[in-house]
DNA sequence: GCCAACGTTGGC
DNA sequence: GCCAACGTTGGC
C-alpha cells in the first residue's frame, strides 16, 4: 500500500547554508543535526517527502522555500571527523549515532513567508515552531499547515 | 536518580 | 548583544 508522503521542516541560518545556496548545489546532506528528538525524525525520513526549508536567525526569520527528500536516512560523516565542530567521539562506528538525509530543492517562496505571517495562519496555531521555546531543528509539518503554508504564497499548484 | 551548572538555540 | 528556554553533563 502506498503511503501518502509526509511534510516536515528544517531549520538553517541562511547566512550558512540558506535556501539559495541549496538551489545552487542541487542536493545536498542535510549533516550537523545533533539532537536524538531531531535525529528520530530524520530517520523516519523517506524520498520524496516534502521539505519546507526555515531561515533562522535571520532577519526576518521565516520559510524561504520547499525541497524534497532524496535519499534515506544515513550515518552522518561529520561525527567522525575529528576535525569537525560536529565531532562525535563517543559515537560508536559500528553503531552510528548521528544520521542525516539528502535533501533537494524544489521551489523557492516567491516571498519569504515570515514567522509574523505563520503566526496568523489558522492551521499553524498548534505547531511546535511557533511555540515558545522550541529549539527543535527539524519537525514535522501536518498536511493542513503545509497547505496553507503554500497557497500563503501562491504556489498553490505545490499544495 | 537528582539537580545545578553549563552550553546552545533562536527570537527580539 | 541580550536573554529565556531548553538539552546535556557530571558530581553526588
Amino acid at each position: 500500500m502506498t503511503v501518502q508522503s509526509a511534510c516536515w521542516l528544517m531549520k538553517t541560518e541562511p547566512d550558512v547554508f540558506g535556501y539559495p545556496d541549496l538551489e545552487r548545489v542541487g542536493r545536498e546532506p542535510w549533516n550537523g543535526v545533533r539532537n536524538y528528538q531531531a535525529r528520530n525524525f530524520l530517520r523516519q525520513m523517506q524520498p520524496g517527502d516534502r521539505v519546507l526549508i526555515y531561515h533562522s536567525n535571520a532577519r526576518p526569520t521565516g520559510i524561504a522555500g520547499v525541497a524534497q527528500v532524496v535519499s534515506a536516512a544515513y550515518p552522518d560523516d561529520l561525527q567522525f571527523r575529528p576535525e569537525s565542530p560536529y565531532h562525535d567521539p563517543t559515537s560508536p562506528p559500528d553503531a552510528p549515532r548521528w544520521s542525516m538525509v539528502d535533501v533537494a530543492p524544489l521551489r523557492a517562496f516567491p516571498r519569504l513567508l515570515s514567522l509574523e505571517q505563520l503566526r496568523e495562519l489558522p492551521e499553524w496555531q498548534d505547531s511546535p515552531l511557533l511555540r515558545r521555546g522550541t529549539r527543535l531543528s527539524v519537525l514535522p509539518v501536518t498536511a493542513p499547515e503545509y497547505r496553507a503554508a503554500l497557497r500563503a504564497v501562491g504556489l498553490d499548484d505545490l499544495a
